[in-house]
DNA sequence: CCATCCCGTTGACGGGCATCAATGAATCGA
DNA sequence: TCGATTCATTGATGCCCGTCAACGGGATGG
């Protein structure tokens, strides 16, 4: 491993969110493939509206979040945009071993990212037993996280939706931490439009359904983007217990 | 290998439709370890209804469809029921690695069922990096359905999504082959209740919504179970063209 | 052969929500 | 500093669709 390999990743890892992951990621690896892992990536910060993957198109990198937000989004014909996901920082992007995307990545936020090359990477995998299970284990948490959307979106009314919503970006909040009873704090990056694409509403739907949770107690409004939830099990209640994996420590 | 064992895979897999993917499976595996993996696995038949996995629950369980339909079900606590998923033959199922469930898996139909407990699996997935890779791409492709889903449900309109699911069918149908103009059969195993749970809406409202794709001349009902799709490009057209990836060769 | 149940369909009604339009607040650039 | 733009919110309106109710056909069982 090179000092300069080094310093990249050190760098980029510096008091992020992502660092933990990225690090049990490269302890698992053997010692002569870790130097290989941290050599092949590059760091980059793109701005907000970038898109770092094109659609249909076979993704020829493989992407790690650092810090911003990303997100997958399809274009529909009449124009309307529908957002699939949201990847945030320690989420792997990418295409590593099947074919085109059928959706775009695209930078909700100013983004920094690490990237690398697919082929140096899916050898790596093939190469590292311990290197591909992790990424194995990440597909199977996306996997649910995908099936966790089926779910909200199935459920029928908009605040439901968003009360779910809410609830996942608690519970990543708070992951592994007791759950206080005072107030959850939510800084919410997204902007009004893209929640709505997100939950398959309009912005105008979206913002009564804040308002009338808002209304019932259950959360404040400080800003569009700073909301506290006062009352969890409310909320909870609210959503209707549509989420899949509930792992609150209430 | 035993002979016993021979005989549970050779006539579970004759002439069905999961065969060819359990082959390719099994082919990919070292010699040596083409028995085991042969003697893990125990045939089952279970009747419509019958669950197969319990809901939050550590799965002991792999499966593997060989005939029928299975549901991934999550019940609300209002009654109602949402069906994240479908499972058919070929398809795994099971929590290979991560832990609970957060849905049951039920039998929709009566099922014919290669099942193995977990640990065994799971060992012969860490000793066989090429196992690994094959359910690794497994995953990768659910992951691919999932996503498919939170599009379809996300997508406004219920006539849309009955007909993204028409499409979903008519691919799983023609899949390979080149799609003809000639009208395509679609033999549909699923009650009207239970096409309702999937696609988020109600059976009344899904009733509508055949009829009206009928009065438009896209789809021909002979029987609720028993229905031509006359024209894929209208009923392209009808979807919204929401579906992720579009792989017909019209 | 009839009674019962299950299921799909159809009709009527009401509520939720998407759409259109307008206002207000905040940010940005000239 | 002042317009221009972006974005969140609110109101009004009409439609979609979820719910309740009833009907009919096919299957099952006595």
């Amino acid at each position: 491993m090179t000092e300069h390999q080094r310093q990249v990743i050190s760098s980029a890892l510096e008091g992020r969110a992502a660092n933990g992951k990225m690090q049990r990621l490269l302890d698992a690896l053997p010692d002569d493939l870790q130097g290989e892992m941290l050599g092949i990536w590059e760091r980059a910060t793109v701005p907000a509206g970038h898109i770092l993957i094109e659609e249909n198109t076979e993704a020829e990198n493989i992407g790690f979040v650092l810090d911003g937000l990303l997100a997958m989004i399809k274009d529909l014909p009449d124009g309307r945009r529908h957002i699939i996901g949201l990847l945030t920082p320690a989420d792997l992007f990418g295409r590593a071993f099947n074919g085109k995307s059928g959706y775009r990545i695209e930078a909700l936020t100013e983004t920094e990212v690490l990237t690398c090359p697919r082929e140096p990477f899916e050898a790596l995998l093939v190469r590292s037993p311990e290197a591909e299970r992790l990424f194995l284990l990440n597909v199977l948490d996306e996997l649910d996280a995908a099936r966790e959307w089926v779910m909200v979106l199935g459920s029928g009314k908009v605040v439901q939706r968003v009360a779910s919503l809410l609830l996942i970006l608690c519970r990543h909040k708070v992951q592994g931490a007791i759950a206080p009873r005072a107030p959850i704090n939510l800084n919410i990056k997204l902007k009004r439009v893209d929640i709505a694409h997100l939950l398959g509403t309009s912005p105008e739907s979206l913002s009564r359904s804040f308002k009338q949770l808002e209304r019932d107690g259950i959360i404040a409004i400080n800003t569009p983007y700073d909301m506290d939830v006062l009352d969890l099990g409310e909320l909870t209640e609210a959503a209707g217990n549509a989420l899949l994996i509930e792992d609150f420590d209430l």
